[in-house]
RNA sequence: GCGGAUGUGGUGAAAUUGGUAUACACGCCAGACUUAGGAUCUGGUGCCGCAAGGUGUGGAGGUUCAAGUCCUCUCAUCCGCACCA
């Protein structure tokens, strides 16, 4: 009865792999459950964090499967990306061989761990029959006007030499290498998500409940929706003529109409169109000039640290008072926000007073407090009256927001306006390793779709990768192509897709089925039927990028006639990091723990066992060896105390009446463990007071020897534990119960009813003693039964009230 | 600065949602079995105290018969965003 974890799991895994166990059924007469975890990177080996998230997915599909749910838990690999290529570079190895290892690689650690993934939807997003149909929803999407060209100013980073997109610039350095970001002037490939972005701000609400709040509020400020005024400031005569007439205004946008009047300056970014106009025209000093050069040149974090700027010498025209107001450029006014020009309002905005102190420049108050004197020292950035505002004067800022914005809007000089920090994504990058954009370039047709018959435009096997500029670019032959519009000489897109666009959609592509593969990405029945995830898993790293980008894209394919929800995943779990010597394991501090190693040990059972029962899943988990060795040991005690059961087809039968004291209350404790079960796996998910309570009712269990009571007790164990450790349940289960026992369980109510009861005995509120009392005891009883006990305690003070809570105590209030 | 969380034994953590604080596990201590134990089993283990008892969920107040749980203030730590006009 040795517990030979050895054999038992690899006796198991071959079961299910050879009876397909965790396939799901094509009957959508049956209710589903779709579990998603997030497919990992092929990066080479599986790390703790994998474990983690495929345990709590893991854990859930088996249960869902014991209750009869027609179960989804597929896994794949988000295949395309960089460390690919970089692995080309550094041991001149190929991208995709390198990739494709990798994922055999990673699916025998899967196999190992007993994770129940469907294996016949299986797939990785570099498969070319998966860039296919992205490749054509591409098209799609161009053609609908939701992804269009434009050059501009990108995050290009040096070191990996491509564009990132806004989400995957980190503190202004690249997220991957961390190599600090510049701006570079190139044509990209941009998704219109700005333009969903009052629909993607508005469904977070119907997220709630469902997502984590942390989550929500992240992309919530991502979004960053703020509401205000637009207007124009038109330059004077004098500033006119000195722009040759080029430009007559510039837009500003606020969100404090309220203090329009006490608009003293304004200020442009660096990049302004007005200021690169001024600078190539040679309109300003050398020294203005190279001000403001050294201002483009300095990076975003370096821009925080001073405030500084320099006058163009021109004016516009405040539209109200009419009064001149002097132009300046400042190194706080960012270009991709609002129009890159802000009114500057000294004496109720803190940037605008510390740039107006240090160039002295006017601050007029337009706003005080109701409750005390407006202070001279420092920006009044609160709400409050309002004066020296001509005909606002009195109003509150509330009212005379809405009031001024219905003057202008009124007199046709600006217009109520709303403004998102959320900028279109720009998915285009220089490199080899991902699915080709497919478009091609003609001379006489312009900007072409490549025609859909001949998707997928693939990666060419032979090109040369050395991580300077782009391998497609430089191949010999790969981008010469025939315009599919007039069949002349075109060529190709070069620029490849940003990875995040393949795991945009992938729980799409899980929901269809292998036998549609080739012909469809997924079929709107199949996807009407499993969408939407019932239960997502995964790091809180993807809350803003990965998550945002999804629920766009299926909000896009909802506009595109794909699908009909609005919403991808219902439920999102984000499971805390897993830590070693209080830090998060990495290569780099070399404090990883192997996964396989583990495994080789203990045996996948002990891993699991361990990474559910140390914390909760949304909890940081700290690893702790000795706690494994716990794990293991609790295994070992379970698997070889089933020695007690009897085999049997059934729950058995047992006559709780006839039993002991000890057998009751082993009973009891089972099923206690069993609600609390149902509870975790429905709603808590908290699995380490699963496991607490299934590890009491052992402690129960072995103060007694009625081997009935044993065998019902591994009946409902083997079967609310399989989830966490199958292979040993499934090797208790098919010993004694022939399998059978791998299903719902039903709770009774019998072991719940006790004869006596404990009661807590308080005074006061404070715990002195405690009574036997029987359950259809009066209160009078308990309250006599109470005194008496507590007799100590009630010598020479008055009852003031005596409170009976059925069940738990009775609280005695004395006085004196 | 704005936003989101979290503070409970030596450690990881429980507490049926206002009702016996510290379940379960790790660690530690003691005992048993052993030639031996880093195996296994049994018992003990919040803190102060010989005991009676006192005290105890970051801190200070409050509500209540009763507060880890609710309210007010406060401190600390972690995370996200951050010159967003």
């Amino acid at each position: 009865m040795d517990y030979n974890f050895k054999n038992i799991e690899k006796k198991w895994q071959e079961f299910w792999a050879k009876n397909d166990s965790f396939e799901p059924s094509e009957d959508f007469n049956k209710e589903k459950k779709y579990i998603l975890s997030m497919f990992p990177f092929p990066s080479g080996r599986l790390h703790m964090g994998h474990v983690r998230n495929y345990s709590i997915s893991d854990a859930l599909a088996r249960y869902y499967r014991q209750q009869n749910f027609n179960v989804l838990h597929p896994i794949g690999f988000d295949s395309f990306g960089m460390p690919a290529e970089n692995a080309a570079i550094k041991n001149n190895a190929d991208p995709k061989e390198w990739t494709y290892d990798n994922i055999d690689y990673m699916k025998g650690e899967f196999k190992s761990l007993g994770f129940s993934f469907s294996k016949k939807r299986e797939f990785a997003t570099s498969d070319e029959l998966y860039t296919k149909f992205e490749q054509g929803f591409i098209i799609d999407m161009y053609e609908k006007g939701l992804m269009y060209s434009q050059k501009g100013l990108l995050n290009w980073c040096p070191n990996d030499q491509t564009v990132l997109a806004n989400e995957q610039v980190i503190d202004g350095c690249c997220w991957r290498c961390d190599t600090p970001i510049v701006k570079k002037d190139m044509n990209q490939y941009y998704f219109k998500i700005s333009e969903y972005g009052d629909e993607l701000l508005s469904s977070l609400k119907n997220l709630e409940g469902g997502w984590p709040k942390q989550v929500l509020t992240m992309q919530e400020n991502w979004i960053g929706k703020s509401n205000g005024l637009a207007f124009h400031l038109f330059f004077d005569s004098a500033s006119k003529g000195r722009l040759n007439n080029t430009f007559d205004s510039f837009d500003v946008f606020t969100t404090r109409p309220d203090t329009i009047y006490g608009v003293t300056y304004t200020a442009l970014a660096p990049e302004h169109k007005i200021v690169t106009y001024m600078i190539e025209n040679k309109m300003l000093s050398d020294e203005v000039a190279s001000k403001i050069q050294m201002m483009k040149n300095t990076s975003s974090i370096d821009r925080q640290k001073e405030k500084s700027g320099v006058p163009l010498g021109i004016s516009v025209i405040h539209p109200l008072t009419k009064k001149e107001i002097p132009v300046w450029v400042a190194n706080f006014v960012l270009m991709d926000y609002g129009s890159g020009a802000v009114m500057a309002v000294p004496a109720h905005d803190e940037r605008d007073f510390e740039f107006a102190k240090k160039y002295d420049l006017d601050i007029k108050s337009v706003i005080k407090p109701y409750d005390k004197e407006l202070s001279k020292d420092s920006a009044f950035t609160e709400a409050g009256e309002l004066f020296n505002s001509e005909g606002f004067d009195g109003q509150n800022s509330q009212e005379s927001q809405a009031n001024i914005i219905k003057y202008f809007e009124d007199k046709k000089i600006g217009q109520k306006t709303t403004n998102y920090k959320l900028k279109d994504w720009g998915v285009s990058r220089q490199r080899y390793w991902g699915a080709p954009i497919p478009f091609v370039h003609c001379d006489s047709c312009g900007l072409v779709m490549e025609k859909k018959e001949n998707l997928p435009i693939a990666l060419p096997a032979d090109a040369e990768i050395t991580g300077e500029g782009n391998p497609l670019e430089r191949h010999p032959t790969w981008k010469y192509c025939k315009c599919p519009k007039c069949g002349g000489d075109a060529t190709r897109e070069t620029d490849t897709m940003d990875t995040f666009v393949e795991s945009s959609w992938y729980f799409l592509r899980f929901c269809a089925s292998e036998a549609n593969w080739e012909d469809e990405a997924f079929s709107k029945e199949q996807i009407a039927y499993w969408m939407g995830v019932d239960q997502y898993i995964g790091g809180i790293e993807h809350a803003i990028l990965h998550l945002l980008y999804a629920r766009f894209f299926t909000k896009v394919f909802r506009d595109l006639g794909y699908l009909d929800f609005d919403e991808p995943f219902d439920r999102l779990l984000t499971q805390g990091m897993v830590l070693k010597d209080g830090a998060k394991m990495s290569k780099s501090k070399g404090n990883t723990v192997d996964p396989d190693a583990i495994i080789e040990k203990y045996g996948a059972d002990t891993a699991r066992l361990f990474i559910l029962f140390a914390a909760p899943p949304t909890q940081e988990l700290e690893w702790n060896d000795s706690a494994v060795e716990g794990a293991y040991r609790f295994i070992k005690r379970f698997y070889e105390r089933s020695a007690n059961v009897i085999k049997t087809k059934t729950i058995p039968k047992i006559e709780h009446s006839t039993l002991s004291k000890e057998e009751k209350f082993a009973r009891l404790k089972v099923y206690e463990a069993l609600v609390r079960a149902n509870d975790v796996y429905n709603e808590k998910y908290t699995f380490n007071t699963l496991i607490a309570g299934v590890m009491e009712a052992m402690n129960a269990l072995n103060l007694q020897s009625n081997r009935a009571v044993w065998s019902e007790a591994y009946w409902i164990f083997s079967s609310i534990m399989e989830p966490i450790i199958p292979h040993v349940c499934y090797e208790i289960s098919s010993e004694y119960f022939g399998l059978l026992n791998l299903s719902a369980q039903v709770v009774i109510d019998e072991v719940f009813e006790q004869d006596t009861l404990m009661l807590a005995v308080s005074i006061n509120g404070k715990r002195r003693t405690e009574i036997e009392v029987s359950t259809d005891a009066k209160e009078e009883e308990i309250i006599s039964l109470a005194k008496e006990a507590a007799s100590k305690w009630l010598e020479g003070v008055v009852i003031v009230k005596e409170i009976v809570v059925p069940k738990k105590l009775v609280n005695i209030v004395v006085k004196g």
